[in-house]
DNA sequence: AATGTCAGCAACCGCAAGTAT
DNA sequence: GATACTTGCGGTTGCTGACAT
């Protein structure tokens, strides 16, 4: 039997992303955080999109804190000497280029740096690499110390959305990511969030289940504790078409 | 101008680890 | 402790635009 998907390939959509989609789960995001679950978040927010792409969409392209454009040499140099160091371990070499995402620094590498970091071995005259075994390899010390860096950098970056009493402050900040061009969607997501908040609050008031009033206050709290993820959000009443 | 090749990037896939029940 | 579920990560693929022929 093989691993069931994480979804249902034939109900979601895949491929590139439209700017309605980056703007309504920016807009979603923003004012409740994942929702306590990625794997839910598509059918709350009305996205037709596997979980798994609504997070990796949000950490590598619309994090307000992500830095878009060409790496300076200094993070070149910090790159290359950490690859030296860590190996491929690209998430904990991006925890040390704030606003780069571990995809970033990987697609980087494999376009323009991997092929310096070769040469220069070579003009060393030595193997192409030194850095620690892969992850598959089974030396356990070094994963156990990578993965204990990994969590002391992502205390430096965080990677989770911050809470709504700083989302109230920090969104709609200007990304510098086509703003312009995104007000009309910015504004329809807006209007899709306050369709999202008035449904929430009739089903509070005229709905007999008690699930009401764990919605309408995740519109306050959306980061709460990770109890009741799953009623953190209004469900089913959200698939916009 | 048409075609082929390459580089850059966004997105997907599948596994492993972590967490909740 | 076992199981199910979610998240995080690294490898890989595929699309698109730039450049060369």
């Amino acid at each position: 039997m093989g691993r069931p998907p994480c979804c249902d390939k034939t109900r979601v959509k895949r491929g590139p992303w439209s700017q309605e989609e980056d703007a309504i789960l920016r807009s979603f995001v923003q004012r409740f955080g994942n929702a306590g679950n990625w794997i839910a978040l598509p059918q709350k927010a009305g996205l037709k999109r596997c979980g798994k792409s609504c997070r990796l969409r949000w950490l590598n392209y619309l994090r307000p804190e992500l830095r878009h454009g060409g790496f300076t040499d200094e993070e070149e140099n910090l790159i290359l000497s950490l690859y030296g160091e860590l190996g491929s371990k690209w998430s904990v070499i991006a925890s040390r280029l704030p606003g780069r995402t571990d995809n970033d620094v990987k697609n980087y590498w494999n376009t323009k740096l991997k092929k310096r970091y070769l040469a220069s071995t070579r003009e060393a005259g030595r193997p192409p690499t030194s850095p620690p075994a892969a992850p598959h390899s089974g030396d356990d010390s070094t994963a156990a110390a990578d993965s204990h860096q990994a969590q002391e950098d992502e205390s430096l970056l965080p990677l989770t959305p911050p809470a709504l009493t700083d989302l109230d402050t920090a969104a709609f900040v200007d990304t510098g990511a086509a703003v312009v061009d995104d007000d009309m969607l910015l504004f329809k997501s807006e209007q899709l969030y306050a369709e999202l908040v008035g449904l929430v609050e009739k089903q509070s008031q005229t709905g007999p289940s008690t699930g009401g009033d764990e919605a309408s206050t995740a519109a306050t709290t959306p980061s709460s504790s990770s109890s009741g993820t799953t009623s953190s959000c209004p469900t089913d009443l959200l698939y916009y078409q």
